[in-house]
DNA sequence: TCAATATGATAGTATTACTATCTTTGCAGT
DNA sequence: ACTGCAAAGATAGTAATACTATCATATTGA
């Protein structure tokens, strides 16, 4: 993952994190910090201490911790958008990618242990913080700066999944989002809420994905 | 609602708000002023300026603005609850409960004009900032107080109703959980993020509403 | 070698999130 | 009518946050 490179939307920095070596220990550490504190309790100067530079070194870089941020998010959209995309070029049948993608939301790491802590750690920041980058009254104007295209692409991609499968279905983009969305908060609540779910003590990520699946089949069947 | 007086959880407030005219104001222009600026911006300094008192006379009623959020959220899950009651005990079979409860979850205003203004407002503070109250490095504390109970009740009480429409459902808390959620986010998403859904542009709940329905009953058919 | 750029170092400001204290108002019971 | 006590007003103060500005030094690449 580290080598991608994806070209991220300009307006999410000031100068291009990864080009530089304070950049990258920026991003690299403000990311194990924000799920150390969460992002309420993150602030630049204590990042600045965390990585001995100054908090004008980290303005330098991002305008604030929200378009920080959002570029991790974005990050992760990214990340997982690749993953889908090598999912449906490498399977057969659009039910078999459905599952997939339902597998590669959830982040189940049994199968490809070959995760590398900065995707574990993109993971966990979506599940705590993600909803935290549009639940802003800036919104419109974020994105109309194109801040959120790579949920929106990410969405896209699976909801022509849906389409494959279905042709019929008129709802395969709010399907899509509800299935990413719920793919997270339902982690969440199984972790911290769980008289919100069904899910039991063994933190087995197969309930989830189980859940998951009869509802996007039993949303298209 | 106004006079419905239901019991709040003691470690919300400080000083029972609803017992005193100050705290009734602090509640309900605080309600007003956290969906004008939204909670981020929201603070106790302003909202003392907006209803001519001082910061430290909210304090007297409220630790932070943290739980004032969660006592808002929570006067919305308890009113929720009651409609839900209602809906329960007035509906012949488990689908017709259900249909109307999604009806009250996505607060279907065109049918029932006698909601009121508190209503409308608190159901605005749910979908912009309902997500805040437990994304918190406070989770667990805050949920071994007690302060989620309103949400899990609503949930446990969905729940039973989709027991009672397919007892052999095994999610009905996460499909219940889920329902709610996504009425909250697909709402907020066609209004600020339509891309992720395929609702038009005409602001008709009708839409949201059959595509909550088709993935509840597709779920437990 | 020069010039641009990255980073370091330090200082300063307005706002936020509180806490403390002292005074005044209003009402309840005797 | 008097007393006492809680509610509310008024003011001040503090540590932390979210920035902005400036000047110096180090690096590097043309």
């Amino acid at each position: 993952m580290e080598q991608t490179a994806m070209k991220m939307n300009e307006k999410l920095f000031i100068k291009n994190p990864e080009a530089h070596v304070l950049g990258r220990k920026i991003i690299k550490d403000g990311l194990l910090l924000i799920n150390k504190l969460g992002y309420e309790q993150f602030t630049f100067k204590k990042l600045a201490i965390d990585i001995q530079t100054s908090e004008a070194g980290i303005y330098r870089y991002f305008e604030n911790k929200h378009k920080f941020l959002i570029y991790l998010i974005a990050l992760y959209w990214n990340y997982i958008d690749l993953k889908v995309q090598m999912i449906i070029t490498n399977s057969e049948t659009p039910e078999l990618k459905l599952k997939s993608i339902i597998r590669i939301l959830v982040m189940n790491l049994n199968d490809n242990n070959n995760s590398s802590l900065l995707e574990i750690q993109l993971h966990k920041l979506i599940v705590w913080e993600g909803a935290k980058t549009y639940h802003t009254r800036n919104v419109n104007h974020d994105n109309e700066n194109q801040l959120f295209k790579p949920y929106k692409d990410l969405c896209a991609r699976i909801s022509d999944v849906i389409r494959e499968a279905n042709t019929q279905y008129p709802y395969s983009h709010s399907l899509a989002s509800s299935i990413i969305e719920i793919a997270h908060s339902q982690r969440y609540f199984r972790d911290h809420l769980p008289s919100l779910t069904d899910f039991n003590e063994t933190k087995n990520d197969e309930q989830i994905i189980i859940f998951l699946n009869s509802l996007l089949f039993g949303a298209i069947r």
